[in-house]
DNA sequence: CGTCCACTGGAATCAAGGGTCT
DNA sequence: AGACCCTTGATTCCAGTGGACG
């Protein structure tokens, strides 16, 4: 890829990428600073919790609460890199870190937490088959060989919850009971502060022996994280006086999340570079902002399921023909219409409100609950989505039998 | 004040599709 | 090959329910 010696079509576009940032990676937000500012207290609150393990004493389960982009995984993984350097040959912990939102189901994440404990590669467990109790056992087994404390961070921990409940909190916080030598904490990581409420009283207690709470970055405390990095990824002269500023800004008015802003920057230095300009400007921010927005509809829109789309294109259909506000009954008719025009299977309307919900909690559409009194109970939807995604969905290869298709009764659609 | 609509929301269950184990 | 296991999406069943209308 990068051995073109020869002048190729991409030549001019590869020199000029690299004229304005030096370090890429350094403005990912999954990269880890050496220094994370203004966490430095909450760090210390962790490690005090922690530190035991060093010592083969089982520190307490914690529970660490703060919205989006406010550290928490940054911070996380910084302790466990730390962590690691104390503990060189890991005799006396073992630091295992698990995105819940990557893997959402129970199996998922045993199978993860066991694959990073187990190295002997003919032993590891296949990633479907199993039942659970035995991959558990499984697992019991491979962490009481070790005698050590095993650190296990389930990051997003809520996503887990939310579809399947707390059974395998339970196996995991139960788990010490069975251990005669090692012991395992959790730390859970959540940014929905009434998480707790659902789980059952024992889970709850156990889980949340001990709770850090990360407060949202305010707009200063921003700016030193952006500069912090502005640092090392930029020359001097490329960032104009006023972009940080104004990222730190926008992030701000998002509950201060530091990962937006880290995006913004990033994807801002990629316009500028694209255009081939020399310096970063808040044009670039304002057109970052936007492209950051419609990227993450779009990439939402793009793991929908056909049912899922062919929901949306019906709300939009209705939109189109002049309702702004639909209940699901309305949607169901076209809904079934489209079924019918691209000779899909027709699901339930029970099915298909769920679905609408689903589309509701991805922030697609505006669903809520409203009582037309004798009319009837039922969901008040509304479109929620720009121009772009619209032309996305009705240009989905998904539609294409739609537009030649004949109704037999009903007039034209679209 | 009671009725009664058009659903909602929860739960149990099924089917298909991934796979392992013996 | 047949018995099992887990996940996901869909179905079926059913007990609610907010509030305009009579």
């Amino acid at each position: 890829m990068y051995g073109m010696a020869e002048d190729n079509i991409f030549t001019q576009y590869i020199q000029k990428r690299n004229v304005i940032v030096k370090n890429k990676k350094i403005l990912q937000s999954s990269y880890i600073p050496s220094n994370l500012p203004h966490r430095d207290d909450k760090i210390n609150e962790i490690v005090e919790i922690v530190a035991p393990s060093l010592n083969k004493d089982k520190p307490s389960n914690i529970l660490i609460i703060g919205k989006t982009g406010t550290g928490k995984t940054a911070v996380m993984n910084y302790i466990g890199k730390e962590l690691k350097k104390a503990d060189e040959n890991q005799e006396n912990c073992a630091f295992i870190y698990i995105n819940c939102e990557v893997v959402d189901n129970p199996y998922g994440i045993l199978y993860n937490i066991s694959n990073q404990i187990i190295t002997d590669p003919n032993k590891k467990i296949p990633f479907t088959g199993w039942s659970l109790d035995k991959i558990f056992s499984e697992l019991t087994t491979y962490i009481d060989k070790e005698d050590k404390i095993f650190i296990i961070v389930l990051d997003e921990i809520d996503r887990s919850f939310q579809k399947n409940g707390d059974d395998i909190f339970y196996y995991l916080t139960t788990i010490n009971e069975i251990l005669e030598k090692s012991r395992v904490s959790i730390i859970g990581i959540t940014n929905n502060a009434k998480f707790t409420e659902f789980l059952s009283p024992k889970i709850k207690s156990r889980l949340g022996e001990e709770k850090v709470i990360f407060p949202p970055y305010t707009v200063n405390q921003l700016k030193d994280i952006l500069y912090e990095r502005a640092r090392e990824a930029f020359d001097d002269g490329i960032l104009d006086d006023d972009v940080i500023p104004y990222c730190a800004a926008l992030s701000a008015q998002e509950m201060g999340d530091a990962r937006r802003a880290l995006d913004l920057l990033r994807m801002s230095a990629d316009i500028a570079e694209r255009n081939g300009d020399k310096k970063i400007t808040a044009a670039h921010v304002k057109s970052a902002k936007n492209k950051i927005e419609l990227d993450a509809v779009s990439e939402v829109i793009k793991t929908l399921t056909v049912q899922s789309k062919t929901v949306l294109l019906s709300v939009i259909k209705n939109t189109e023909d002049g309702m702004t506000t639909m209940t699901t009954g309305d949607v169901y008719t076209t809904y079934k219409y489209i079924c019918e025009a691209i000779s899909q299977s027709i699901l339930t309307q029970r099915r298909v409100a769920g679905l609408i919900s689903e589309l509701d909690m991805l922030g697609i559409v505006h669903a809520r609950v409203k009582s037309f009194g004798r009319a009837g109970r039922t969901k008040e939807i509304e479109l929620n989505t720009p121009k772009e995604i619209v032309n996305m969905i009705k240009s989905d290869e998904v539609f294409t039998d739609l537009y030649s298709y004949k109704p037999s009764k009903q007039t034209t659609l679209m």
